[in-house]
DNA sequence: AACTTACTACGAATAATTTCGTAATTAATT
DNA sequence: AATTAATTACGAAATTATTCGTAGTAAGTT
């Protein structure tokens, strides 16, 4: 649990692969991958291979094939991302990100109105 | 302009400083990084020399020592990885990203009225 | 059981990033 | 002008990440 460790971008990616897809084998995750470039079937199996070693990845075999299931939190996963994000380009600052990610991409203003019925709450369990 | 060039972790660290401090030198940066664990002075320099090469910095001679200037701006750079972000970890939702971080750095009580004021200006800008 | 097919294991090439050592240069000081 | 101190230039080692080829293996098919 609580692993520290910080996923590389193509890890992410297969991460990306597991989390929406669910279990899959290494050969969906193949085909799920680079929209851009074509990446070789062996490669990802590296990876995934890789991450297994590393914890991020869990496996059980199914006849021939593994089938490979995520085993950190897209959440958890994500706040990492934040918390490196902010140390590394907003100075610890959470307020200029969000507002930098309310400025340029833009939010639907039902999405706003959550956001705002979010702060209202936090605000509430706060005095 | 508006290059889409990825600042690498390191050189991030380097911009940082450069963006808190204005235009230093070598030294000074290198005095500035690595809170953690102590960077050897060529390293910093070398980096700074790619960067420069790069176009990420520009510099001039002063005496026998240069100083380097940021040519990206904070806000481009922060805007960029937000995303990059957005799409390898949060699948394009700013939403999500934004209650991220809203969730898990505690802002203050002033920082949410900032950012409640910011979207009430979004949401009047949009109709 | 031989044949085909799709998979895994594994080593190693390639690429990108970070690190630092050494030598040359420059400027100031004795 | 010789010495010292701090800097730059540059090559290359060390590290980390990504890529793929080849060989072996397991299952299903003829």
């Amino acid at each position: 649990m609580t692993t520290h460790y910080k996923p590389t971008e193509k890890e992410l990616e297969i991460l990306q692969v597991l989390w929406t897809q669910g279990p899959a084998t290494v050969r969906t995750v193949n085909d799920h991958l680079g929209s851009d470039r074509d990446i070789g079937y062996t490669t990802t199996l590296k990876l995934m291979q890789i991450m297994f070693d590393k914890g991020l990845v869990s496996r059980k075999k199914e006849g021939k094939t593994h089938i490979y299931t995520a085993e950190i939190s897209e959440e958890k996963t994500q706040k990492q991302l934040i918390d490196r994000l902010l140390d590394t380009a907003f100075k610890g600052s959470a307020m200029k990100l969000v507002m930098q990610a309310l400025g340029h991409k833009k939010a639907s203003k039902e999405e706003l109105e959550e956001i705002r019925k979010y702060i209202d709450q936090l605000e509430g369990g706060m005095k």
